[in-house]
DNA sequence: ACCTGAACACCGTTCAAGT
DNA sequence: ACCTGAACACCGTTCAAGT
């Protein structure tokens, strides 16, 4: 269980990597009605955080909506980097691990559900993507959600070498079409301003640099229908790949497309 | 050039669109040795940031570097994001925009070596990726290259409305895939562990969960080779899209692919 | 075993004051 | 025009002490 990183003061890469002392995993058996525990501090972490957005979630907060003293959490907690994987990981057991022995199933159906019901959860918890980017997310709902769509993509035919790389493309896409909606959202509204207005003001001031006037009008705010283009062009990709034409195959051809002519040694 | 929101107390969408007091612009003509200026300052936060990281770049470090008092910096910045967003746009004028119109070009290979271009800067400097989900990324670098890279893609005989779709595949997959990438590095390198020692941790520790025994030994590091899989994959699928084949085609086909059959209408 | 209070070493930012 | 010092309202976290 551990990584081998408990020396005096070194941090851990993460929660689901901790030794936790059988005595503090919860003394008598059952859930008791009074009293903290790491679930009743884990579900009020993700209200906090849904309510107030991860830049105004603390731990001081956090403890007075439990009605208690702050540093009371850290007797369950090591500290607030742990909290907030675990919050992490709760939502994210909202997701339904798709199921890629199911009857009739198509592969590509069940991607881009898979694919919708990632974006969706980063929706509903706007919080997530920021935390994506600073954490292992390798907590049990996390690892069950991706181990399932992995085995999906394998119905798919594609080489087992390249479904991480499919799967790359996939949750990668995900995940950043998701932050940088997400920073559009919070930083519009945070600012008092409609998403349209800014882009309008956005629109207006590149016009004004004349280095921009070419293809300053293509600018607008990310599309509702660029996240479905993208995904189907991810989907595309990969089904390009069973057929073993053009597509990720990467070693053993013609053309080795990777690494084509490095531009700069530390680039490739 | 303002996004309409300067009212009192509320915050600005990005520094790209305030409304600077022309008295604050720099006073006399040219460039003095003395004293600060805006370029100053983003270059002693970008040398800060990238020696330090982005969890220990602070206003008062910064200030310290410069040999100055923290709250010097403020005249010249109106807050700590403002810097964070001018700093991004600073090393974002490390990548070459590029040319769609050179001769004998091939917009595939375009392609790529914008998707590793944009992969090393975000390597070289790893506090990038953090901001990127936090700003909106619409300084003038960022901006010329991300023109350039669509004119590219134009080229490639995409319908033009999938070009800002095919662009968010491409653009938010590299993000997001050195996100990912950088929260591994970081997480480990705090923990003193190599990548390795890590995911060895991992695989072991989820063994011992039996719902996961199934598909655990598929857990390894973000390997180098996924991302030019991946890469491949989105090219790809543009690809397919150019050919009206299979691929990002949204509208007016026989069997609309987005959406397909929504799962839940939040999430779609 | 569980919780508290006080304290430490920081933050970003405001504001009145200096030159 | 530019820079400073003191202050405000916070942080995460440690530690000794309570029950």
């Amino acid at each position: 269980m551990s990584d081998g990183s408990r020396t005096s003061r070194m941090r851990r890469t993460s929660v689901w990597l901790e030794d936790r002392p059988e005595a503090r995993r919860k003394a008598s058996g059952a859930s008791q009605t009074e009293g903290l525990d790491r679930e009743k501090i884990t579900a009020a972490a993700v209200r906090l955080l849904d309510t107030e957005g991860l830049a105004r979630f603390s731990m001081r907060r956090l403890a007075a909506d439990l009605g208690v003293t702050a540093m009371s959490v850290y007797w369950y907690v090591d500290r607030k980097d742990d909290l907030l994987e675990l919050a992490l990981d709760a939502v994210e057991g909202e997701l339904e691990v798709p199921d890629a022995e199911a009857e009739g199933a198509d592969w590509r159906e069940q991607l881009r559900q898979a694919a919708f019901a990632l974006r969706g959860l980063l929706r509903r918890h706007p919080w997530a993507s920021g935390t994506l980017g600073s954490f292992l997310n390798v907590g049990p709902s996390a690892m069950g959600f991706q181990l399932g769509v992995r085995r999906v993509l394998l119905r798919s035919g594609l080489p087992e070498q390249q479904a991480d790389g499919a799967l790359a493309a996939l949750f990668s896409f995900v995940y950043g079409h998701a932050a940088v909606e997400e920073s559009w959202n919070r930083r519009c509204s945070e600012a008092g301003v409609s998403s349209q207005d800014c882009f309008d003001a956005l629109r207006t001031a590149l016009g004004a640099r004349p280095e921009y006037t070419a293809g300053a009008e293509a600018v607008y705010p990310v599309a509702e229908r660029d996240f479905g283009v993208a995904l189907e062009c991810v989907i595309a990709g990969i089904e390009a790949g069973t057929r073993g034409g053009r597509g990720p195959a990467p070693q053993g051809r013609a053309t080795p497309v990777i690494p084509p002519q490095p531009p700069s040694p530390e680039d490739r």
